[in-house]
DNA sequence: AGACACTAAGACGGCGTCTGTCTCAGTGTC
DNA sequence: GACACTGAGACAGACGCCGTCTTAGTGTCT
């Protein structure tokens, strides 16, 4: 109830207990107007293209959340391994443990598996770039980082939707000894 | 899966479903065709009258379960009164503990409240009494029975929607000390 | 085999709801 | 008083859903 809560993060904040409530699919404008208190017109002054451009707002600050919580649960890696098994291993359990997107997989099931693949991905690796690339790069050049942050996201997505009979991303060890052939080759201790 | 399931049965578990997934006001016939696997021409043919027909009918079906569950629960009773707290003790619990009627009063208030009161209640009187008067009538009339459960259905109901301060009906010593006065003038134990 | 009952699939018109844009009146701030 | 912003609501158009209907396909009887 902070007043510095902006307008805009009432509307989406409604839109996420609309989506919960509802689902995806069944969402209307109305709906979120009535949930924020914020008047129809208002939101589509907000957000000039409608609908639309309101979800992929919502997309794009929780995507954001997730990379600021990742980087704020992150600790001191002595290693580009060390720090990718961290990367994917929280990545993996907030995926596992995020409600929301498990009840859309079950109930919305194709819009879900969208959202995490051709449709949304390439903001993830966007978001994910922005927040990762600079930790990454105490290992490795920037050019690279960016490719390596890229590879590392679809394997966790993929490994999330398709889980692996031969690794689970979730589990350090289990992960350590995936990620380690990728890495090894330049694998460099910060000296 | 018991093959002996209705095909009316797995539409009415489907709608069920569709319900606690998108809520009472955003199914359509098509989600729960989907759902149940049985084509909407079949679902029209099951409930001639469409939407509000299938509606009613798991509103029914509810109902009853409900008071099969009642039925079962009930100990032996010695008096007019006892019965009456048991029957009072169950219904309020299982009112309470009833996640889809919680989850209902909370996101279509408007819709529950008329489920409970001027549209719903005259159904679950009709069926209170035809589980609880054989029930009831060991203690007195049939006439008197029937206007007993009636009032006795409306008690509950009201003390769940609005609880009062002066009473508990999910608890067995309160419920007993509201009733004993309704009882009092009746209260004939079967010799 | 043929008659029968039943179903899934889907086309159809009609209607209601949602969308996105617009106007207008009210409010608070310089 | 000028300005920016908001809520309320009208509006046309698009869309989705409803309820009915037809058709083709399946399984069960005699």
């Amino acid at each position: 109830m902070a007043p510095t809560r902006t307008a805009e993060d009432r509307v989406l904040d409604a839109l996420d207990q609309c989506i919960v409530r509802w689902g995806l699919g069944k969402v209307t404008i109305d709906d979120v107007a009535n949930e924020s208190h914020v008047s129809r017109a208002s939101i589509y002054r907000m957000f000039p293209g409608g609908k639309d451009v309101m979800f992929e707002a919502l997309r794009v600050r929780n995507t954001r959340e997730f990379f600021e919580g990742m980087r704020a649960a992150l600790l001191d890696s002595d290693s580009l391994l060390d720090l990718t098994v961290q990367i994917a291993v929280y990545a993996t359990t907030e995926l596992r443990n995020d409600d929301n997107l498990v009840t859309l997989l079950a109930t919305e099931e194709a819009t879900a598996i969208r959202e995490l693949t051709v449709d949304g991905l390439p903001r993830i690796i966007n978001v994910a770039s922005a927040y990762l690339l600079p930790i990454v790069t105490a290992y490795v050049s920037h050019d690279f980082g960016v490719r390596f942050v890229d590879l590392v996201a679809r394997l966790v997505i993929s490994h999330f939707l398709a889980p692996s009979s031969l690794v689970d991303l979730g589990d350090p060890a289990s992960a350590r000894e995936f990620f380690a052939p990728l890495v090894a080759f330049i694998d460099l201790p910060v000296s």
